[in-house]
DNA sequence: GAGAGATTTTGTAACGATTTAAAAAGCCAT
DNA sequence: ATGGCTTTTTAAATCGTTACAAAATCTCTC
């Protein structure tokens, strides 16, 4: 009954490998292994009988192990940026993609990218050092050289926001034109003639669907759009107030990407005796209720980012399943209306 | 001057091992691998030829291998908690953490904390199947099922805030207590009687020590304490709010241990006509310059995210390389001046 | 120039999984 | 039984590294 490989007996502290289980089953390890992976040219008697060992047991394969022979490492790696222009960011996407990823087998690391360096560089550490079968980050460039990079050596990724590259791949995006073109129709309802709208910096995608969605509507309804140069959502917000104080011909309509410069704005412009409802109004994109404890009042436009954190790793799993096939499409998520009142 | 072990000629596409380096410097396999561990007991020179090579033909050691060999992992493990009361909490944690860690070699993984489980699901789940060398986690209680496990089983840890148990084990807190009693003599030197502090929930240790930090101000200057029961730093914003809308006998001086819990009072109390300055005063914890745009003239005491990040990872460090002697000492960060007028 | 002792290098065996190719077993008809 | 199938199991090699014990080399001293 007992098996006669070799058991380290009494030392029922190391944890059971396939050796375990072949003393155990009376099997050959091989058998195991195969038996495990569910390989229909094993027996269905005999894979019942080993399933119910490794349960007993309580098996759980070697990953470094499996790494060293497979060649996978069963991680997934979130490079991460340093900006902050959304509140709880980090805290929402982990939340969403440790929950795609649950039960899975794969794990997350986190890479930082570091402020001032290149993007590319954190890209290039984990596939140069084969630290992860495949990447997550956001941030997405019109031409961005991480995407770039991966599609040329085949790495399987999900990128948050699109490119404008030729080349298919993997991405899960906001619809900021979506955001932009309803958040100016309301500002027009609300009586605006002359719209002002705080971009990202130009070389980031959603910068230009943020722009055409409000020409669109700017078109549609006749409005003058201003978009303030020298300033941007990543903007440190001293800068974001300054600029509303000393700000001349106020628009009657602003368009905020962001909780941080909205409060920034409005901390230059109230001073000035400017109220919003009276001498402009504004709709936010916001992530988080936070401004619904501050100013119940303002429109928002709400953002779910732990539902994109969740779309990245599941975008990113169907990448890592399709193997060389086509790969997923992107992802385009639609707004939620939070509080336009 | 080649090697004469086989070598994989033309396809220069796979990644140096040992085995490549003992070919070209004509060292065995063993040899290299003691070089590159600077292994006093193989020559100086030798040593000096293998770290060239292995600057020049890039060769970096396979984590898999290293791990499956040694057992150690090389991995810390974030086990990160679904608490949302510190805006960018997250964000900052880890951009410390990955600053203590960048150079050294550790990775870190991030495993969540889900909501309503036991807390101490993800820990076990990690130490059993050996998926790090060391942990990292946050919100300690006064007894703390994972600090207990964790010094059982002898794997080390550094956790963000004490535990009441008698023996000694990394951590890194900040000073609730100084906070506390500062912000409460601040609030007694602006002329308050009666003190209100929201608290978190009981069983966490920092709740006890700002309780001291305010009760030892208020024996000192003669001040009443109210606790608010059936809400704490974790009580969702609109329950905070809808408290302040409905407390009777306000009190002249609030101390409140974050942001959110700030905004979420303040939204209740505004509409009473209740105006801080004149009615009551308030200190804040904050973490962020959130506060400085939407309430500049709010007194602020500071709390570094980011420096507990980088403590928890060079205590946690410190601790791996104790390797069973006595580990490093706890750490207490100070609160830092914001905004204090 | 032989032997002792220290220094330096090396061959081999793991670590725990997967995979290839081959062996063993089962089944059936002749 | 025997040969020819198919189904099932197995032995052995491999991934890249480290550790143990033994071998090789060098350095002195007499």
């Amino acid at each position: 009954m007992a098996g006669d490989i070799r058991e380290k007996e009494g030392t029922a502290r190391t944890r059971p490998t396939l050796r375990t289980l072949a003393a155990d089953t009376g099997f050959a390890v091989a058998t195991v292994s195969r038996a495990l992976a569910k390989d229909p040219k094993i027996a269905e008697s005999t894979r019942q009988i080993v399933a119910e060992a490794a349960e007993r047991l309580g098996y759980v394969p070697d990953r470094a192990a499996q790494r060293l022979r497979t060649g996978r490492t069963k991680v997934i790696s979130l490079i991460l940026d340093p900006h902050q222009e959304i509140l709880g960011f980090t805290n929402e996407l982990l939340a969403g993609l440790t929950g795609a990823l649950a039960g899975t087998g794969y794990h997350l690391t986190v890479f930082p990218q570091v402020a001032g360096a290149d993007s590319l560089a954190p890209v290039l550490h984990v596939v140069r050092n084969n630290l992860a079968d495949g990447l997550i980050f956001s941030r997405t460039r019109e031409d961005d050289s991480r995407v770039r990079f991966l599609l040329d050596r085949g790495v399987p990724f999900a990128c948050h926001g699109r490119t404008t590259l030729s080349t298919r791949h993997p991405f899960v995006d906001f619809d900021n034109r979506d955001f932009a073109y309803n958040a100016a129709i309301r500002l027009a309802d609300l009586g605006a003639r002359s719209l002002c709208i705080i971009l990202p910096p130009a070389e980031y995608t959603f910068a230009g669907h943020l722009h055409a969605g409000v020409h669109r509507a700017a078109e549609e309804r006749g409005l003058s759009v201003t978009i303030p140069d020298r300033l941007s959502i990543d903007s440190p917000p001293e800068t974001v107030r300054a600029w509303a104080e000393g700000l001349a011909d106020v628009p009657d309509g602003f368009i905020f990407p962001g909780e941080l410069t909205f409060l920034a704005a409005t901390a230059g412009l109230k001073p000035r005796g400017l109220l919003r409802g009276r001498d402009y109004n504004a709709v936010v994109k916001v992530s988080s209720s936070l401004l619904g404890l501050i100013d119940p009042e303002v429109d928002c436009i709400y953002e779910d980012i732990q539902e994109a954190g969740r779309l990245l790793g599941d975008t990113l799993l169907k990448a890592l399943a399709a193997e060389g096939g086509p790969g997923p499409e992107g992802v385009i998520y639609p707004p939620g209306v939070l509080t336009v009142k």
